[in-house]
RNA sequence: GCGUCUGUAGCUCAGCUGGAUAGAGCGCCGGACUACGAAUCCGUAGGUCGGGGGUUCGAAUCCCUCCAGACGCGCCA
């Protein structure tokens, strides 16, 4: 079997419908679409379907009477253990104990393959998260978008499709001159000279790092300059590539590595910016409004039509980012997918609106929200200043915290969620601490093995018996590992990593649960091994799991 | 005022493309090690799913409305 359990069932379902139908046991007409669902409890099956109650109108027979024709076909298949219709009609199928069994062979020749699959046509992502501003060092939501960012990629790639993940650098404009400023006058101040600190310049002590670097490395060439404004410019680019140098070390420290860093200033260097007002203007997106050019986003539904063009024929933001994005429609993506943080929804219409125009396509470019995070220290919110240079960066909560406990504190909760990131809880080493008891489930299973070593005994994966397997707790263990795939194709296809994050809770306390009530290393050595087979797949789902979230999985603590 | 997100157990949150008796972790209380790691396991208590309407065989889930909180509503980037 090729595909997952559940969307092999959904076909064995359908099919036993269609047959139904053809061979005359239930009337011709208009069904709902099938659906498979995990039932809450195990006694009503491993999978069940509402067919029959939801095909009730069409049928104009019982549901149960339904069901029990479906019965009757679905029970051919193989891999169906025992097929139960019960009382208001749901059909509740078990899969067979030799097929569950057989999936540890599966998993343990599978190995880090185990949860991925191959897709003849895959897609090709772009995904493009984090692209913090380059005038300093990063904050805690950027923190959050890289560990969801990568996260999905990783899930994406395990579900058969291409990523590429992408940074988009914004080293044009206000800010950065703003940047060149405030480090200009730090030089004048640690060389010990009259400095006038710009109105709205950066603070943070940052700044003085970054002056003392330039200092150190750069002086001669920025005193080389005679002209004030050049000096500042050139300020201004060495100090966006200390900030990006330092945010790509962050990054990789935190797990997370991008494919490509996209420089903003480049697009306005080429002409790429002002093309794409024309291309706009000929698809008749562009009017002139007393000098200024006009996108007419409200045609997608924007609350109204934004500025791309000054008077003065400066370009807004919004023109490079929508030039930035035609680069990426160009470049040939099937999907353009975007993590922004919560202070940008209001930016998401005109930007969709402007890829629609210039593509026809109105679902190419999806933005993804990751709501904000509040650090919670002893039940306090600590509070986070960037105006006062006194914030908490990504660095400091890395420092911290450590990158394992950090990246699943930010991929528990769903994106959409504020997040309380508790810092004490995260630092703890002890249950309290979900990312503790995943790892452990995993470094426990090798300690098994060290001590099957210990002992001498000679572990066989392909060796076991299924009948050692006719107990809950291993077939609960079982059902996990089955699960997985779906586990791992429904959290690509929703982006939404905190469902594996979820998953490995439950297949962890499966694991330990079987520990507890099943020696694993006994006399009986068909047993012994039997029960290794077990846990080594058990240890190849955490693993495989661990890894997509770009947490480790150790092999002692 | 408008928009986005959120409101589920004491706390932090799953569950939300409608399905069966509303879940987990932590915390509380009570149990379990002469054996593979007790960083574990088992059990008890704890909920008008923010309030109110509606849609239907069936709603935490969909629609309307109200309340509360966070964040946005630039010709900044």
């Amino acid at each position: 079997m090729k595909d997952t359990v559940k969307n092999e069932l959904y076909r064995v379902v359908t099919d036993s419908l269609a047959c139904a139908i053809g061979d005359g046991k239930l009337p011709q007409g208009d069904y709902p679409e099938v659906k498979i669902e995990y039932p809450r409890d195990a006694k009503f099956g491993d999978y069940s379907t509402p067919i029959a109650l939801e095909s009730a109108k069409v049928v104009k027979k019982s549901p149960i009477e339904t069901g029990d024709i479906l019965k009757s076909y679905i029970e051919k298949y193989d891999f169906v253990g025992e097929v139960e219709v019960v009382k208001p009609g749901f059909i509740n199928i078990y899969v067979s104990h030799e097929y569950l069994s057989g999936l540890v062979k599966d998993v343990l020749y599978s190995g880090d393959k185990y949860g991925t699959r191959v897709k003849d046509n895959p897609l090709k992502f772009n995904l493009e998260f984090v692209s913090a501003n380059p005038t300093g060092p990063m904050n805690v939501v950027s923190a959050r978008a890289a560990a969801l960012g990568d996260s999905i990629g990783n899930l994406l790639q395990a579900n058969g499709d291409i990523v590429e993940r992408e940074f988009y650098v914004n080293d044009y404009g206000n800010q950065v001159n703003l940047l060149g400023r405030s480090v200009h006058a730090r030089i004048s101040e640690l060389q010990g000279r009259d400095f006038d600190f710009p109105e709205d310049g950066y603070q943070g002590e940052y700044i003085r790092d970054i002056a003392q670097w330039v200092i150190d490395n750069h002086i001669s060439d920025i005193e080389a300059l005679s002209d004030e404004e050049e000096k500042i410019r050139e300020l201004a680019v060495l100090a966006v590539n200390y900030n990006v140098g330092g945010q790509k070390s962050d990054l990789q420290d935190f797990n997370v590595e991008f494919d490509r860093w996209f420089r903003e200033k480049g697009l306005h260097e080429n002409g790429d910016v002002m093309k794409v007002l024309n291309k706009l203007d000929e698809a008749g997106y562009i009017y002139d409004d007393n000098g200024k050019k006009v996108f007419r986003s409200t045609d997608f539904s924007d609350d109204k039509d934004r500025v791309v063009v000054r008077d003065d024929g400066r370009p807004t933001y919004l023109l490079a980012d929508i030039a930035y994005h035609y680069d990426k429609v160009k470049r040939g993506y099937d999907r353009l997918i975007n993590i922004w943080g919560p202070d940008h929804h209001g930016y998401i219409a005109r930007l969709q609106g402007a890829v629609c125009a210039l593509t026809g396509d109105d679902r190419r470019l999806r933005i993804l929200i990751a709501q904000q995070v509040n650090l919670v220290m002893d039940g306090e919110a600590v509070k986070m200043s960037k105006r006062l240079g006194r914030f908490s960066t990504m660095r400091d909560l890395i420092d911290e915290v450590g990158v394992d406990a950090a990246r699943y504190f930010f991929i528990m909760r769903s994106m959409d969620s504020h997040l309380d990131f508790d810092i004490e809880l995260a630092k703890r080493h002890s249950s309290e601490n979900p990312v503790f008891y995943l790892q452990y489930a995993h470094a426990r299973i090798c300690s098994i093995f060290k001590e099957a070593e210990k002992r001498n005994f000679i572990y066989e994966k392909d060796s076991y018996d299924l009948e050692y397997f006719r107990n809950e707790e291993c077939r609960n263990l079982l059902k996990m590992i089955m699960k997985y795939p779906e586990e791992v194709l429904d959290a690509a296809e929703n982006f939404e990593p905190h469902k594996i994050a979820t998953y490995l809770m439950r297949i962890a306390q499966f694991f330990h649960r079987f520990y507890t009530e099943h020696r694993i290393l006994s006399d009986d050595t068909d047993k012994s091994n039997s029960y290794l087979c077990l846990a080594d797949a058990t240890r190849t789902v955490l693993k495989n799991g661990l890894t997509l979230l770009g947490v480790r999985a150790p092999e002692s603590m």
